[in-house]
DNA sequence: CGGTATCCTGCTGGATACTG
DNA sequence: CAGTATCCAGCAGGATACCG
């Protein structure tokens, strides 16, 4: 079985990636925390902002991924001290660690929209 | 603002790039769908075998997960006419289109528990 | 082996209203 | 603008038992 041997890798290497790909799903689990990652890597910094480049989160949903992001490292959230109504988050490292994995779903997203739009033009 | 010109892309397609993600998010949402797709991908054809290779999945999570992967065409369910004790799931074109989000995932979880296990040497 | 059937809990997330 | 506070529903998911 030559091609099993090149597609398949070793139980132990394989048990390894499983958890992997679990702890991942874990640290992302849910269905804002990519989108308010990829809004702010992509220059979003205030709530509203990040807010309205989101469909359909809530204020309520943003404000508390917010919080655990910020608690988890995720984000920086920066409060000028004149006006405490201006408040900035920014993404570090550890948010931009997240981008490929975010490229690649995008890229899946999109390819999946162009199937399903050419399946409804025959 | 070079580098913000660099960086951003326009409004238009950040919206629909924002799209493209919730969608992925929306088909492959849930703990368990991933570790499924992994697994059959890795060359798993027998309930069993799946269930096993995948720690914390329970019978029945696993039992509906196939189910409507069945349905929507990620895997096929092919049974033994002589003894319906033996069935093999068996990844689609559609299923495998799903391996380069898993492998960023994987790369991914498995940096991280680098990251995680050298903080706590120190 | 390859599942179903029940029962149950909790958490995710939505709606809405309110605040400094 | 940048959030909090409540209230509530639904369903993902866990535990356990059972079946052909």
């Amino acid at each position: 079985m030559k091609e099993a041997q090149a597609v398949l890798s070793n139980p132990r290497s394989q048990a390894d990636e499983v958890r992997a790909l679990q702890d991942t799903i874990y640290v992302i689990g849910g269905k804002w925390r990519l989108p308010i990652i990829n809004s702010i890597c992509n220059g979003n910094r205030r709530f509203r902002d990040i807010e309205r480049s989101i469909p359909g989160i809530t204020t309520r949903m943003l404000s508390r991924e917010l919080k655990e992001m910020e608690l988890n490292g995720l984000v920086k959230r920066v409060e000028d001290p004149n006006s405490p109504m201006k408040v900035e988050y920014m993404s570090t490292e550890y948010c931009k660690s997240f981008g490929d994995i975010i490229l690649e779903m995008i890229r899946w997203g999109k390819e999946h929209r162009r199937k399903i739009m050419k399946s409804r033009q025959k």
